[in-house]
DNA sequence: ACAAATGACACCAATGTGGTATCATTCTCC
DNA sequence: GGAGAATGATACCACATTGGTGTCATTTGT
């Protein structure tokens, strides 16, 4: 199996918070139901419910109970970093953490391929980094 | 928790053939038995086997049954990759195949997110390439 | 009041990884 | 040839994680 950078509840993240600035930019200031994301994307409901639950929690959006209510993005595009949503779904960005017996490798300083993962994990924290919602959604 | 680059049947392998290739510099031509490597090692005896019964079937280690059997590397410490231990034990390595509804993304071409990850993949594979259970026994 | 929306939260299922157990086979040595 | 020491093969199990569901409470507009 492949070995997983982005979880699926992150990548549902993105779809639905560019499906949300996608909009944003023709029809301003509207809010969104979820109803609506659920048609438009393809997801389970409940399950997308779950994860603007979060994002609405970290203050990515604003929610609005009740009749007419809904959600919308509580920052522009540009200022919403997919490092974020991974940080909110999947924990803190690391690689291996290099356990042996449930304990950290005592050889962990030494060890050659602790210097291999730790070039890659900078390499795939510097590609990630700058990476926002628009850029996504403008494909560069 | 942490993406796994190497998972932990990789780690043991990389470890027992680590530990035979230090002992063949010394005492030559030895062959070594599953006691002395759980001994020496720490590791669940049954999982042990199961790994270098499988290093024995990709060629990497020689096997002789019977009182007296264990196993030996059956190729120099500089030419037993870690990449290949990563096929057997992980199969081909790849990052996220990025599925959207049990089908590959259909946007997979243009996606922004895809491209970053395309370049952390290569450059993954390019920093394991060439490491060998010789230069993380050296440290180097 | 009622219906439409989210909030909170408990629960469930499938999968993968790590680990165990068992029996068959081979080999050496007496 | 038989006993015991070793691997071969293989089936099974436990735990964690991820992905997903379900339910009830709360808020809000009409």
């Amino acid at each position: 199996m492949a070995t997983k950078i982005v979880t699926r509840n992150t990548d549902y993240a993105v779809r639905a918070l560019c499906y949300m600035a996608a909009r944003e930019r023709k029809e301003k200031g509207g809010i969104i139901t979820v109803t609506e994301l659920v048609k438009e994307l393809g997801m389970p409901r409940p399950f997308l419910r779950k994860i603007l639950q979060k994002l609405n929690a970290a203050k990515l959006l604003m929610s609005k109970k009740g009749k007419g209510g809904g959600f919308r993005l509580a920052r522009q595009a540009d200022k919403i970093f997919i490092t974020q949503l991974m940080e909110i779904f999947q924990g803190p960005f690391k690689l291996n953490d290099c356990m042996f017996k449930r304990k950290i490798c005592p050889n962990r300083k030494a060890c050659f391929m602790r210097k291999k993962l730790e070039a890659i994990e900078e390499f795939a924290a510097a590609q990630l980094k700058g990476v926002t919602i628009k850029e996504i959604l403008n494909g560069r």
